[in-house]
DNA sequence: TGCCGCCTCGCTATTTCTGGGGAGTAAGAA
DNA sequence: TTCTTACTCCCCAGAAATAGCGAGGCGGCA
């Protein structure tokens, strides 16, 4: 399949995907990409920032059931190992070794998920985690030609896949929330390292009162509940950087 | 400039990308991608996962000085507003408005930065991010053709600037320390949501002394200095999600 | 089989955090 | 100018977290 010849259909396929509007058009558009890159699986899950979880693709519906019932997303070494990395892996260079991890991939591959498997993590500033992956059943040298070849290609179509989903996303994004100021800023951050209240102070030299004025505002403005999910949140939300 | 015809020189320029095994060869890449599309300024800008900051690219010395210096960091919206994003984003569409914003921008295009910009933003699962950056001095228009143009394109460079970018990161990644267990993932995800420690335990039908095991437990392993600063590590991790 | 890690539970004492209250200055926005 | 917002400081009582001590059962691995 030369790449070249195919070029301005994969394209027309892209510019389907980027004009996608729902979820059922972002599973036909795995079902598109699959049949261009003539793959057994492309699919495309997501967790928005709110924790809830989607997928599409053109997994068998009795794979997703059994999938999500047996709770194989906690032993899943795609989803467990994709979630540490930010590159695109290959599923031969994940770690299988474990029992519950030989018993999955056993599973798996009388579900017709394909031996070959490769995975594009995408990640959000506030929690969202996204994974593109194009699974099939052939030999690992045809595999590497295939990843080698249309590498590039599916990183851009994971973040088209990224984009639409996004947009998807009921609108949490838009700064739910007044910012927090300097000082909170500073404040959370020296709380989110790990100080007390009183080293945290004594670090930013004001009294230890003042310092507890700026956590319980950062607190009020992020809508948490106390100082450990008022921390949470603003890492979640990137507001600040340990 | 004709995307086709450049084509096999853009492969040629990317692959000379991911064979760069120094930040100088970094370098030297953002001067190949400046003069190939022809803009002013190619620029790579990323934090590890120890919070170091890192940058190459084709800015002047006296500019990144004046930048840091400045303390530029914490008021310019390019990098602001990224963080808060996960797609690519055109300098215009960010917030300006505050009086600082205004003063840098100033600053910026009287150090040659252009008026018109790309970003951008990449993040990794361990507190990394990652900006990669065009700017230009040219109109409206001719900055929307480029951009529309070329935006896959650059989607693809900044993943690969990413890529050795993560490589030359000394291996901070490979597990630094053990994993949490299941119990300990769960008792540090009901803590960071907002949950008492009271809470947490009825949530998870266990005593509360039984919690607090775990998240001591988990403390340990994060090497954290206090409940608070271990959800911090767990969020900053991956390991947990909220 | 023995070891190790995980899960579960109880008690006590000390330190720290939480959540109310109020009050004044300085700087930037309307 | 007026008004808001950010920043700084103080007190107090009750709730929560921390740091020790202890125990036993279960399951995987060598």
């Amino acid at each position: 399949m030369g790449y070249l010849a195919n070029a301005p259909r994969l394209d027309a396929l892209i510019e389907g995907l980027e004009s996608a509007d729902s979820i059922e058009r972002l599973q036909s558009a795995s079902v598109a990409f699959r049949d261009f890159y003539g793959v057994n699986h492309v699919v495309y899950h997501w967790v928005n920032s709110a924790g809830e979880q989607y997928g599409c693709g053109t997994y068998d519906d009795v794979w997703v059931d059994r999938y999500l019932e047996k709770g194989y997303l906690r032993v899943d070494p795609v989803i467990q190992g994709c979630y540490q990395k930010f590159h695109p892996i290959d599923w031969k260079r994940l770690d299988w070794s474990s029992k519950a991890a030989r018993a999955f991939l056993q599973d798996a591959i009388a579900h017709g998920v394909g031996n070959q498997g490769f995975s594009i993590p995408i990640r959000g500033p506030n929690g969202q985690y996204a994974l593109f992956t194009v699974s099939h059943i052939c030999s690992d040298e045809e595999w590497e030609e295939f990843t080698t070849g249309h590498r590039r290609d599916l990183i851009l179509i994971a973040h088209c896949f990224n984009q639409v989903a996004l947009q998807l996303e009921p609108g949490r994004a838009p700064d739910q929330g007044q910012p927090l100021s300097p000082r909170e800023v500073e404040a959370m951050t020296m709380l989110a390292i790990g100080l007390s209240r009183a080293q945290a102070a004594d670090k930013l030299s004001i009294s230890e009162h003042t310092l507890r004025v700026y956590v319980e505002s950062a607190r009020f403005k992020l809508g948490a509940l106390n100082t450990t999910h008022a921390v949470a949140r603003a890492l979640s939300r990137g507001l600040i950087v340990v």
